[in-house]
RNA sequence: GACCCCAUCGUCUAGUUUGGUCAGGACUCGAGCUUUUCAAGCUCGCAACACCGGUUCAAAUCCGGUUGGGGUCGCCA
């Protein structure tokens, strides 16, 4: 029985890289049949908050990553101290005023890493450094080794103590992390010797870069995945476009349920070199599952967005809504684009820009423009037959080009010269709003 | 700087384990079809094995080096 562990630190957001590994962790759980270990690394008290915590547990439930065991490390400080003090016993830490160190030794090390195979290290490249970046050396004029710190001078343990004495005494028995901590492995190596734990097998997981190559940052698109959340990605889209980071499914496919992708999940096809985030195939990954969506389901994640803009409140039409979202269906990657394209249907007066006057709406078209709102006025069932029908009347008995209405029309309803059918659009609008517009834009 | 990791189209990748069938798919971009505009869809196109050497009948694939990129070097995690 395999365990591995996700372990965030409650500094900050649950951002798109540890959302990843999180990802690879619950995937390789899944496939064996393991237990999914969810560990709050909250031993910096100052910068640990309770609200970045809900927030990467928010997140963790948005992206249906359930886990089966949680654990903070504040509440395990005298398990910490308790190892530390045993290494002091044995003579393999110190104190140094409150803090507990751990003696570095020279020697050789082997990682068998499941993602990149062997890799050798010799702690002797370990040196403790002077304040300008100099090697420390003894009377000898040999290198010192850095001491690793256990339990730092406030009693809270280091990092990569912490994270040795949990994985050993939580069982986990596969660490699969960013390949950031690659360096500090050996390290950990030492201190599951010198305590006489069974070491797990390691796995480390490339980075992902920003489009400039360098760090995923702010700067180069939303680093949290609750930004994502709020700009209106489905979760399963950003699921799947996570886990082609670094990852394929094979057979050229790349719309995959994350069910799917567990099936199909090896730890031993996960690519080693960093992936560049791409917001543009995020988009068009999840274009592909609003497309394809079930539209009540499509509807029941809009409204929330709607509400927030006040297009609609809780007294909305269902029915018109999914209507909507039929009509726009693969016409929008993400809510935002879908927001701005139908902003016309909700909002009471629309607003027609100079420019886009000046090219579709010409003035000897007012005439056209009255026959039409007329004729359409007067229609008991106006839906997108009877609309196209009228505008086909009012335009053969203009002699008009039908094209040469169908523009200009759509401006004075929409602002927008792009959009779906002006019939369907004309429909969804309904009458009255459509007769309106048609009038008021010659005023 | 030291140590470590990595290297296929601009980007994500298949292919590397087991050398030949190999350079394929997707995003982006461009062209066309369709059309009432925009999307979507369909068709087509541009575009890569970083470089140098070695092994071999044969190298994207194995080996060495170079270059380039990334990571780490905190009493942060």
């Amino acid at each position: 029985m395999i365990k591995a562990r996700f372990a965030p630190s409650p500094t900050g957001y649950l951002h798109i890289g540890g959302a990843r590994t999180a990802l690879f962790n619950f995937m390789y759980v899944k496939a064996q049949k393991g237990t999914f270990v969810l560990r709050i690394e909250d031993t910096d008290q100052v910068r640990s908050k309770k609200e970045y915590e809900e927030e990467i547990l928010a997140s963790m439930k948005w992206l249906g990553m359930d886990f089966d065991e949680i654990f903070y490390q504040s509440k395990r400080f005298d398990l910490y101290q308790g190892y530390a003090q045993k290494l002091v016993d044995q003579g393999k830490a110190y104190k140094q005023d409150n803090a507990i160190l751990f003696k570095m030794e020279s020697c050789e090390l082997k990682l068998y890493d499941l993602i990149r195979g062997e890799i050798n290290f010799d702690t002797s490249n370990f040196t403790a450094r002077n304040e300008d970046g100099s090697t420390v050396v003894d009377a000898a004029g040999s290198p010192v080794l850095k001491d690793e710190v256990l339990i730092k001078n406030d009693g809270s343990p280091a990092y990569s103590f912490a994270c040795v004495i949990d994985d050993a005494t939580m069982e986990i028995t596969h660490v699969i992390r960013g390949e950031d901590h690659i360096s500090n492995t050996p390290k950990q190596m030492m201190m599951y010797e010198a305590l006489g734990f069974k070491p797990p097998k390691f796995a480390h997981l490339p980075l992902i870069m920003g489009e400039d190559g360098g760090r995923l940052s702010k700067r180069t698109g939303a680093v949290a995945v609750s930004d994502y959340k709020a700009q209106g990605f489905l979760p399963e889209a950003l699921v799947n476009y996570l886990l082609l980071l670094g990852w394929s499914p094979g057979n050229n496919q790349e719309i995959i349920s994350l069910d799917s992708a567990i099936s199909k999940f090896s730890i031993k096809k996960i690519n080693k070199a960093a992936a560049v985030f791409s917001m543009d195939k995020l988009r068009w990954v999840n274009a592909q599952y609003t497309k394809t969506m079930d539209a009540q389901k499509l509807v029941d994640f809009l409204v929330p967005f709607l509400k927030e803009k006040e297009y609609i409140n809780d007294t909305f039409d269902q029915s018109k809504l999914v209507k909507v979202v039929n009509l726009y269906k693969g016409r929008f990657a993400d809510i935002n684009e879908f927001l701005e394209r139908t902003d016309f249907i909700f909002i009471e007066d629309i607003v027609i820009d100079e420019e886009m006057r000046a090219k579709h709406l010409l003035d000897n078209q007012k005439s056209a423009f009255k026959l039409l709102s007329d004729r359409l006025s007067i229609l008991d069932n106006f839906d997108t037959l009877s609309a196209e029908k009228t505008f086909r009347e009012v335009v053969s008995e203009l002699s008009l080009e039908a094209s040469g209405l169908v523009h200009p029309v759509r401006v004075a309803l929409t602002g927008k010269d792009i959009g779906p059918g002006l019939f369907e659009t004309m429909d969804i609008l309904g009458k009255d709003k459509t007769v309106k517009r048609l009038l008021k834009v010659f005023k």
